[in-house]
DNA sequence: ATACTTCTTGACTAACTAAGTCATAATTGT
DNA sequence: ACAATTATGACTTAGTTAGTCAAGAAGTAT
């Protein structure tokens, strides 16, 4: 049930790059250093949140990233399911990314009690995550 | 955000204990056989939670295992934590092993955007996990 | 008492993941 | 051309997961 270290600094990222967005454009030094991320490390993640089509980026002197969606249209849900892949506890559970288990006693999807307790905590962390958004986020607004 | 084996394990060997709670006691082969669960590593796990004080045992010819609560007094909550730690997502946010995180760059707490939004995931997770019971769990019931 | 069955302990391993580091290449502004 | 910056991929180190294995201690029926 742990959020790895690379979504969290994903976060933090994301973080700066909401409050910087539409004025300027953050180079790599910029967000490690205030978000105390190793930066190389870092790099990764941008990388990553680049391929995911979150980001943009700049080569060359006054490069840098940049956000290429609103921070109103990206999920918190997103991001951590590009950076640590599904969000479900179980992979029998998962809507992105199904597994049927291999050694389930029980026949039925519907029947075992596993699935069906660990579906509901699914529901319940792609709802609070799938809908806050970056722009909530940044703003620290509550979604108790 | 994942469940290991080992809690998904757990969680199967109670559920053939909670079903023969009151009338037998089971030994390592029949959970292991009827949950398809690889016996030593199954004996660590019925150990652990004998340690935590919800199972005894009895050696012997006719020895075994069994429930040493009512099914309606454990809840899947203390059984996850206890093979596979906090539920928490992150540390900081922890009821039950909080930590502080290190290099968090925002001073207080109740500031920091990250810890605001997995303290309600956490809370999500535990509400549903505190409350579910073993019985509930062997029953099938929903608790939606 | 003995044999049998069981639990108990601890060490061990192979594979994977997390978290990071490093070197090098490619691009851009001046 | 040059300096600043991102891009890419290989590499490392430590820890965790999911087991396996061997030997021992202990209870029970006979």
């Amino acid at each position: 049930m742990k959020l790895s270290k690379k979504s969290e600094y994903g976060l933090r990222a994301l973080l700066e790059l909401t409050a910087a967005h539409g004025t300027v454009t953050l180079q790599r030094h910029d967000i490690a250093a205030r978000q105390h991320i190793p930066i190389e490390f870092l790099e990764q993640i941008l990388l990553a949140l680049k391929r995911a089509g979150l980001l943009t980026s700049r080569r060359g002197i006054k490069g840098g990233y940049r956000l290429i969606k609103q921070p109103r249209d990206i999920t918190l849900g997103q991001v951590i399911r590009t950076l640590d892949g599904p969000l479900a506890p179980i992979g029998c559970v998962s809507k992105t990314a199904y597994q049927k288990c291999s050694e389930c006693p029980y026949a039925t999807r519907a029947r075992c009690p596993v699935q069906q307790v660990m579906g509901t905590v699914r529901d319940a962390i792609a709802g609070i995550l799938d809908h806050y958004t970056l722009e909530d986020f940044a703003s620290g607004s509550r979604k108790a």
